[in-house]
Formats: C-alpha cells, sequence, structure tokens
DNA sequence: TTTGCCCTATACAGACCTGTAAATATCACT
DNA sequence: AGTGATATTTACAGGTCTGTATAGGGCAAA
C-alpha cells in the first residue's frame, strides 16, 4: 500500500478526532499530510470514503491492540474479565487518546440511513460482541447482559475522558466493572 | 418572549438533533420555523448564539423534568436514587428521544477552548453534580464516585439508544445501577 | 532519449454557508 | 389617519466546501 495512503488515512483520522469531521475540509487534510487533492482522491473516491476507512482502521487498530494485549497477559478467561479495564484504562490515559471514534461519528451523522452513521453502529454491536464472547468464556451466566453493561461503563469513560481529561471517570468505571462482574459470576 | 423566537429555538433543537449541528443551516431552520433570517438574526446575533440556547434550553428541561417528577414520586432520598433509573428509562423510551444533547454537542465541537464544547462540558458536570446531592442525601458514603458510576451508565445508555432505538440499553443499565447502589450503601 | 507512471501545481465549477442591506408589509395602538 | 414596532422579501457579499480538469515535473526502466 501506498505510503502517502497511508499518511493521508493517518492525518485525517487526527484531524476528525481533533477537530470534528464535517470541520475538516479535505484541503486541510491534504495541506497537513503534504500532498494534494488530485492524490486524495485517486485513493479514496470521496470524502465520505475516506471517512468510512478511517473508521474502519480506528476501530481494527483498537480491537488488535486490545485483543493482542489480553491474549498474552493470561490464559484464564475468568483473567481476562478481571484484565480487560487495566488495558481499556491504559489505552484512555494515553496521551494520544481523542476518545472513541465509531462514538464521534454517530453524533455527527445521526441520520440512521447515513452510511457512515451505519457503520458506526456496526462497530458498536462488535465491540459489544466481543464483550459477550469474554463473558462467556468467563462463565458468566447472562453474558450478553454483563458485555452491555460493561460496553455502557467503557463508552461513557471514554466519552468522559475526552470531555475532560484527567476526569478519573475510568477509574470509578473500573470499580463499577468490578462490582458487576462479581456480581454476574455469582 | 416572542413566539418566533420559541419557534425557532424548537425548530433548531430538533434539527440539530436529527441531522446534526454543522450539517444544518440558518437557511434551513427558518424555513422549517416559517420565517426568514433576518428574524433570526435579530433574537439570536450568530448561529454560536443560537446553539448555545438551543444547548441551555435542552439541558433545562431535562433537568426540569427529572427534578419534577422526583420531588414528586417521594420524599424519602433512599427513594429517589431508587426511582432515578425508572425516570430516565421513561424519557429515553419515549418517542421523541434523539439523544443527550450535550453528549452530540461535544462531538461536534470537539475543540476544548470552543464556547459550545465548553457549555457542553459544564453541562456534563452540573447533571453529575446533581446525581451527587441525590446520593449524599440517600446516606451514600462516597456520593461522588456513585454519581460518577450513575452518570456513565445514563450517559453510556443514552449514547446507544440514539445509536440504535430499543437496544434494550437503558434496562440494562438500570440494572447495574441497582447493584451500584446498594453496593454503595453498604 | 523515449515511454510510462506517480505525483504536483493551479485553477475552476457549482454548491452551500453565515451574515447583512434596503425596501416593503402587517398590525396594534393612539 | 398616523406612528412605531415587528416581520417579510429579495438580493447580495464574501467565504468555504467537494470534486474535477489540465498541464507539467521527476524518475525509473528500456
Amino acid at each position: 500500500m501506498s505510503v502517502l495512503r497511508e499518511k493521508i488515512l493517518h492525518v485525517a483520522s487526527d484531524l476528525f478526532q481533533t477537530r470534528g469531521i464535517n470541520s475538516t475540509g479535505v484541503d486541510t487534510i491534504v495541506a497537513v499530510a503534504g500532498t494534494t487533492k488530485m492524490t486524495l482522491y485517486k485513493y479514496f473516491h470521496s470524502k465520505e470514503n475516506l471517512i468510512l476507512e478511517v473508521l474502519q482502521k480506528s476501530h481494527q487498530d483498537f480491537e488488535n491492540w486490545l485483543s493482542d494485549r489480553l491474549t498474552k497477559s493470561t490464559k484464564k478467561p475468568a483473567e481476562k474479565l478481571q484484565k480487560l479495564f487495566d488495558f481499556i484504562e491504559e489505552w484512555v490515559v494515553a496521551p494520544d487518546f481523542r476518545g472513541m471514534a465509531f462514538i464521534k461519528a454517530s453524533a455527527e451523522f445521526p441520520n440512521e440511513e447515513n452510511a457512515v452513521h451505519r457503520l458506526s453502529a456496526e462497530q458498536s454491536r462488535q465491540f459489544r460482541q466481543y464483550l459477550v464472547t469474554l463473558a462467556a468464556d468467563a462463565g458468566v451466566k447472562d453474558a450478553g447482559g454483563l458485555a452491555l453493561q460493561l460496553s455502557l461503563l467503557i463508552e461513557g469513560a471514554m466519552q468522559a475522558e475526552q470531555m475532560k481529561r484527567g476526569s478519573g471517570a475510568i477509574k470509578y468505571a473500573k470499580k463499577a466493572a468490578q462490582i458487576l462482574i462479581t456480581s454476574a459470576l455469582k
């Protein structure tokens, strides 16, 4: 894959998170990436297409990172659930954390028929599904229920942290998760 | 206050929620409201000003409604905390629910120095502060902690519900809240 | 040197955006 | 009838947006 293509993806991702998607023009993207619109439109045929690719990359990066981290930390399914929030916290307190991409995207494109909104909803569903397998492997009875609750805590904490850095939301989310997990395992 | 002024506020609030703030032009607002730009700019001197007023109105409407509902339901502080999620659910499942305004606004204006972002953050803080008093009155020791956790659940559930209506997120948020409240009261 | 390929530079079309100007219309009140 | 406040109409200025057209630069391989 072209180096320019990846550069554009990376720059666009950064600008979308820090300035908002609709407030970031393609002119700004190519200027920061050090290329021209012609090249951008060669690789991504429209801005909407670029947005969709940025979303997918962001989501994949996050899920890959989390999944790697979890599999390397322990092999016992029950412990994975316990470690989950440690890694989420690690992700959130990283200096380049800018919020969860699909949450912002769905806010900027509220129309349910819009392609960006649909992808965002799909990614949210996918992430929750990943939590379901974690919970099920750990022996939780209502895995779907616990996964949904944990996803609310995670997405809520990320939302809170990007709204006000250092709010400590993730710390309390972790404590809440501990209680909910313990309760669900009984 | 002028009837046209209120009409503009109402229409803008609706359009901002359903189409997004940046994607809604003032031309569209005045067309739907049945008036003209001149009138809009007489009452609200800029679009940013209009956005800020819409945000404040939305937030006040929500807090007034919730506060009224709670004070009328019971006088025992401990019961208020229990009833809280019943009313939140009632609010969320209403057919005209479109998500929490300040969450979307902060996503569309991520810059921390932006006036809209700052108001959103302030409203988020304000809502959490309201939960703190509820928890404190109910005799919770770490009222701030529980309030933060409940706010994560509420904002997460609202986010999930506006992303996909009828997701049942609020039901599981309620169950989680029950567990967290019980645990915090011990 | 020529061919082919990737990228750049620049300009532009057409649409939409916010905000304003100036003249006109409506209507209540005196 | 006349006055003043309020709202409408139409037009426009100046800017930004997405997407495209056109011409050329740089470089590797034949």
